[in-house]
DNA sequence: ACATTAATTGTGT
DNA sequence: ACACAATTAATGT
């Protein structure tokens, strides 16, 4: 599949065919597996990804290496903190890792100034995407300051569902108390509540989703 | 198929 | 939070 009827698939919103030629020329198509690092902090800004499939983890990282979770990125998406980076020319603020196998259309920094000028969709789409991510930053900072774990912890579990889509969540208790800055005991045990109350079933490695608020 | 080992999950303090 | 038990999955024989 060309790069074209990619956008077109998945980025229905870039309408302009000019654009879209744009992107044919300019951007390059690009697969991560699993595991890899996507970008470090402190690496130059080179490009700005729009995802086609898998999962990326963003993180930032405190002065005692403590990881904070900013988001998850999925098919559709893509970064906002790169767009903030490279309009200031910066290097990167955060730390992105593939979760599940990426693939993505890369878009060089050089092209944005250019398009948000050019095409009033890819402002759009920008623009767009910047409020969506801005949006669920605060919700993530109110449920930090004002929720206890358990309600974090379901709120995690049902907005994670909902991104990829799937009722059946894959990895670790301990890799879900590192996103939500507790304890991998903490987790297990309110997992283990919400068993009993029939919302979600436990196996190794995996949580099915059956019924979140 | 069975035993061994490593990783994950459960539980009491 | 820590220690340890129990369970599950992965690997070798």
């Amino acid at each position: 599949m060309t790069i074209k009827e990619i956008v077109k698939q998945k980025f229905p919103i870039l309408v302009e065919p000019e654009l879209l030629n744009e992107m044919e020329k300019y951007c390059t198509s690009r697969t991560m597996p699993a595991g890899s690092n996507f970008i470090e902090i402190g690496d130059e800004v080179v490009a700005m990804p729009l995802l086609i499939e898998g999962s990326i983890k963003v993180v930032r990282e405190d002065k005692d290496g403590n990881e904070l979770l900013l988001y998850y990125l999925n098919g559709g998406d893509t970064c906002a903190s790169t767009l903030s980076c490279c309009m200031n020319k910066v290097s990167s603020e955060i730390r992105a890792t593939v979760i599940d196998d990426l693939t993505a259309i890369l878009v060089p920094i050089r092209c944005m100034d250019e398009w948000l000028k050019k095409y009033s969709s890819w402002r759009n789409f920008i623009m767009q995407s910047y409020s969506i991510r801005f949006e669920e930053m605060l919700q993530t900072i109110d449920s930090i300051a004002f929720m206890k774990m358990d309600e974090r912890l379901e709120k995690y579990l049902a907005q994670r569902s909902a991104e990829i889509n799937t009722t059946i969540l894959l990895g670790t208790h301990q890799e879900i108390a590192d996103d939500l800055h507790t304890s991998r005991e903490v987790v297990s045990r309110l997992l283990k509540q919400l068993e009993k109350l029939g919302r979600v079933r436990l196996s190794r490695n995996k949580i099915e989703i059956i019924n979140l608020m």
